[in-house]
DNA sequence: GGATGAATGTCGCCC
DNA sequence: GGGCGACGTTCATCC
């Protein structure tokens, strides 16, 4: 269901009718306010408004992939019509914040019953866990997998194994490339374990490893290994999909 | 400019030729794919595409803020027919990752001119810095402010000062709730001073602080200073904006 | 709801 | 372009 240049208060009708079973669309000349952490403005402009029926509030512009203005879902929205203007306006509880669009024209109302799928997203770090779990060799030889997401003081360690000489070996696993707050977390891993009285020594696999974060690594006498994540998580999926 | 059910080939023109200029809309069944790092696919289902000038794709289904599937700016779109479909495929060249949507059907094509303004924030990290750099007795009595923004090691402190007794103060600023990684962060900027041999403390300044979090500031013999960064910073703009 | 960390994070700044 | 960290991050997961 689509209106070109529909009244303020028939969009405003169309807009209320529209989220709760699906999508709404709006574009049209507006000013923009958020008020709530932060609060920032946008001046007279067109843009694109999009209202979810989970209360999910975005206001696009021309240019980034991430909406101008926003509240997240959970917010209510309402649409109304004040002083001849279509007013939409977003409330967040918690914390308190409030989105104000306010049109001075509106080019295009749009409603529609869009899907709500669940994604199947394969080659993420977890994948990748899964992937050394099933084969440590890919570490190193002899590793023995004591247990995985191991809750620690804070956190947890991706992977916790014995190596041969029975030493606790901490492996954190990045995907990509390893900064060095992934050095930083399994320094803090393996201190935990060390300080409990275990030998224990730390490892980092990932696809590579920062100059600064391997300066890091050495520093805190931890060990880095380098894998390639597609060809352990993701290459036969991409090949089926590729065109 | 709006259609409703294009044909295959006049869709492809339309968006097209809109992507250039501004922002396209796209609702219509369709099926997504997404190759690069990782990979997933979406199958049949409605669903609203929308490209941008700047090369942006987004899919967005009915629920969260985020897309579903997208390629972020620089990307290159481009819209053809294939097998009598209308096909939009998406190109990153770095990394090299691709997004395909293959419609079943098209509900509707609309192409808009949008605005690409300055967003004016106010009330982030940053401002909070500058509130307390023009007024450090927020923070405590007799502070000399030595810089911003002061480049480290690996990073930079966000205020450097001097005490009453002449150490150096590394102030770590965070906007709401410092969680253990602001603690490590100040943790790391202070041993650094005092390993090239300064007398240096650190404070944390946040709204708030975790209670794991503040167990480690204390483990490592560091302070904390609780603000309201909404009195420091957004108050008076709040007051303008919200109705 | 809090805690914790990943994310195809995105984005901006600085070198 | 790499390094670094903030973001009104969002999001999932676990407790």
């Amino acid at each position: 269901m689509y209106v070109a240049s529909p009244p303020p208060s028939e969009a405003a009708g169309l807009i209320n009718a529209g989220k709760k079973r699906g999508l709404v669309v709006v574009v049209g000349v507006c000013e923009v306010s958020y008020s709530g952490r932060a609060a920032a403005s946008l001046g007279p402009g067109r843009r694109l408004v999009i209202i979810k029926r989970d209360g999910t509030l975005l206001v696009h512009e021309a240019e980034k992939a991430q909406p101008r203005i926003w509240n997240p879902p959970g917010s209510s929205t309402a649409a109304y019509v004040e002083e001849g203007r279509l007013v939409v306006k977003s409330v967040r509880q918690r914390p308190f914040e409030i989105v104000r669009v306010v049109f001075h024209a509106v080019d295009f109302v749009a409603a529609f019953e869009v899907s709500s799928t669940d994604l199947v997203l394969v080659g993420t770090e977890k994948d990748l866990v899964e992937a050394l779990v099933r084969n440590p060799s890919f570490i190193e030889e002899g590793l023995e997998i004591v247990g995985v997401e191991v809750p620690v003081e804070a956190g947890h360690v991706d992977i916790l194994a014995r190596d041969k000489e029975g030493r606790y070996v901490v492996i954190e696993v990045k995907r990509d490339l390893a900064t060095h707050e992934a050095v930083f977390q399994l320094a803090r891993y393996v201190e935990t374990y060390k300080r409990k009285g275990h030998a224990a020594r730390g490892v980092l696999v990932a696809g590579d490893i920062s100059a600064s974060a391997y300066e890091y690594l050495k520093r805190f006498g931890l060990q880095f290994v380098k894998v390639n994540p597609r060809e352990l998580t993701v290459a036969t999926y991409k090949s089926t999909t590729e065109k």
